[in-house]
DNA sequence: CAGTACTGAGAAAGCGTTTTCTCAGAAGCG
DNA sequence: CGCTTCTGAGAAAACGCTTTCTCAGTACTG
């Protein structure tokens, strides 16, 4: 006879009386503690299985003092960059049996804070993505929510993990490579102004042409969506540039959809670059040529890196720094003769 | 003073204790119980405030039955339509004050019973996504599952809501936009076999071929990523057909990145047709023809389903049918003279 | 054979909330 | 002024589990 207690599900206690036990021995039997006679402990196990016990995790995490997941705060799921991170994290994690609870911040910074707290509260760490709050916001949350771990932002609080993509050594090899093509007249496409690794496109571009007196970096208002891309054409075709940078591959593939409408060949008359490798640019038209972020595998290392923490284990590489690797494809050639800033 | 009870974090009763009150008492101020005193209340939140207090979610849960949480599981968090309708739904839901919480099966048909168990016990309720396992499995568990929304799949069960998109319509509208071009022999790139989408454009291809006699349709073996469909080319070439439908948007592109490789020019020599009309359909080069689905929304709605279930509500459209609408871009155009078998 | 050391299982105390139960004290009524 | 009826707050139970504490009963040891 199945029992059933106030919540309508089957609890230990069911099975504690079926099998004639006390509820802590069913306990100690369901946890594999060995100190029950292996005949009760059948006999346990033979209940549960009848009544298809499975122990309420709410009531587990609360009296372990854990619950098995982490958290993960990102600016907006519609990223692929995000996406990717979230998938591998979600995967590593997995893997050692935690789950994750997802908190999207739909680049609202002010609600950061709050997801970032509530998520905290119901997981046993909190991964947070490319926060776009302040330095001074962040490090007044950041005390609250350890176990945490950073991505591509930093703390100065200790004991906070922080993987980082060298996204202005990227931004460099790019624009080094559009200028061994020939080109001298370069236009980054911004992306957002909070984000934190478009600053560090703009430091790499600072050192770049400190570097390279020679070249033309100008500077184009941006966003991080193809609509961005497609929107900046016009932009792009007046500065007269031959080598576009875009702040990510989105924006590039967008450009290029753009410039393909206005019938102009991209890499013959302009080049254009992206940022991330996000699986698509390898089928653009042309294919793109772009700064590959092992990004999957930051996910990864987020959670080896939270891992570590949950475990309270001794970290010896809190945090890492992950250097892009230039992938040139087809959307970047030669440099035609200097363009005059006129419409397309 | 800031009293610490044993998990290290600031509880109910250090509140109680700073204000000279119950737990009791702070309990009911947290939630706007307005049996307090005006007073003692002010005190307590005062307390509160000093504190930092947040309640402890695990704790509420327990007494309260409920989580504010819902799980998802996908057979694939790489797959653009499963990520869009994670974001409908997680949008959605964070609007009510529910969370997210993932499971990415990597399309392991077995573990799927396993997660969905796991999720739903730790939840209020389960969005079940395309699930890859048999009708047999899925009758099975179903009950355990509730509250329970299906997404690509129906059950036999009631009370499961069933959110569907009409495949076969999608892709017999796709078929017959072919045939109004000209094209005479079209093939179809088929998906994974264990999904029941592909079932479902099989379905609606044996009735188009039912009320099309005189077009032929081939069936090509696939799968749901751009791999699938780049490495399709050869096949898609000796099969002679001049109107190509892939399973979704992701395998059109591989296969127009092949088809671009080897010279095929799309879509004069050969059109091509996605499904989904994923955000990146609209900037391939050329842009993709597809059949748009409303999955953000499809999202949005799993979560009104849910929501209805977890209050109980009456629910007067248990489930619904989406139907795609025919997306025409510059992937596909007129025929040309019907090709011999060759290769390109 | 008395005394000590184990073994194994039940009783009970948490874990941090919410909510029912209970009961002082104040207010209202005749 | 004595009685009942409220009001508001504390005590305690409940949520479902883990784990410490406790203590029979058994198995050793000298």
């Amino acid at each position: 006879m199945v029992r059933r207690s106030a919540t309508g599900r089957i609890g230990i206690a069911d099975v504690a009386v079926k099998a004639g036990v006390s509820h802590a021995t069913v306990s100690r039997v369901m946890n594999g503690n060995f100190t029950v006679d292996p005949e009760i402990a059948a006999r346990v196990r033979a209940a549960a299985a009848e009544l298809k016990y499975q122990p309420n995790p709410v009531g587990r995490s609360l009296a372990l003092g854990k619950t098995d997941t982490i958290g993960i705060v990102v600016p907006d799921l519609a990223n692929p960059t995000f996406q990717a991170i979230l998938r591998g994290l979600s995967r590593a994690a997995a893997q050692d049996g935690y789950r994750v609870l997802i908190a999207d911040s739909f680049e609202v910074s002010s609600e950061e804070a709050i997801l970032a707290g509530e998520a905290r509260r119901r997981c046993d760490g909190l991964v947070l993505c490319a926060p776009r709050m302040s330095d001074a916001e962040l490090e007044e949350l950041v005390p609250s929510l350890h176990p945490l771990v950073l991505i591509n932002r930093t703390t100065a609080a200790s004991g906070v993990p922080s993987l980082v993509v060298d996204y202005g050594q990227g931004v460099q090899d790019l624009a080094g490579h559009l200028v061994e093509l020939g080109h001298t007249r370069l236009a980054f496409l911004a992306g957002p102004p909070r984000s934190a690794s478009n600053g560090l496109r703009l430091q790499g571009l600072e050192a770049f042409k400190a570097a390279h007196p020679q070249v033309e970096v100008l500077m184009l208002e941006g966003g991080s969506d193809f609509d961005t891309g497609h929107g900046a054409v016009d932009a792009v075709l007046d500065s007269g540039a031959t080598g576009i940078l875009a702040f990510n591959d989105l924006v590039a593939m967008g450009l290029m959809s753009g410039l393909h409408e206005r019938g102009v060949d991209v890499p013959g008359d302009i080049s254009v670059t992206g940022f991330d490798d996000i699986p698509f640019a390898r089928y653009t038209t042309p294919t793109l040529t772009t700064a590959a972020v092992p990004i999957t595998e930051l996910g990864q290392h987020a959670w080896q890196q939270m891992r570590a923490l949950i475990r309270k284990e001794e970290n010896d590489a809190p945090g890492s720094r992950y250097q892009p690797r230039l992938e040139i494809r087809a959307s970047s050639g030669p440099a035609k003769a200097p363009r005059t800033a006129a419409h397309g």
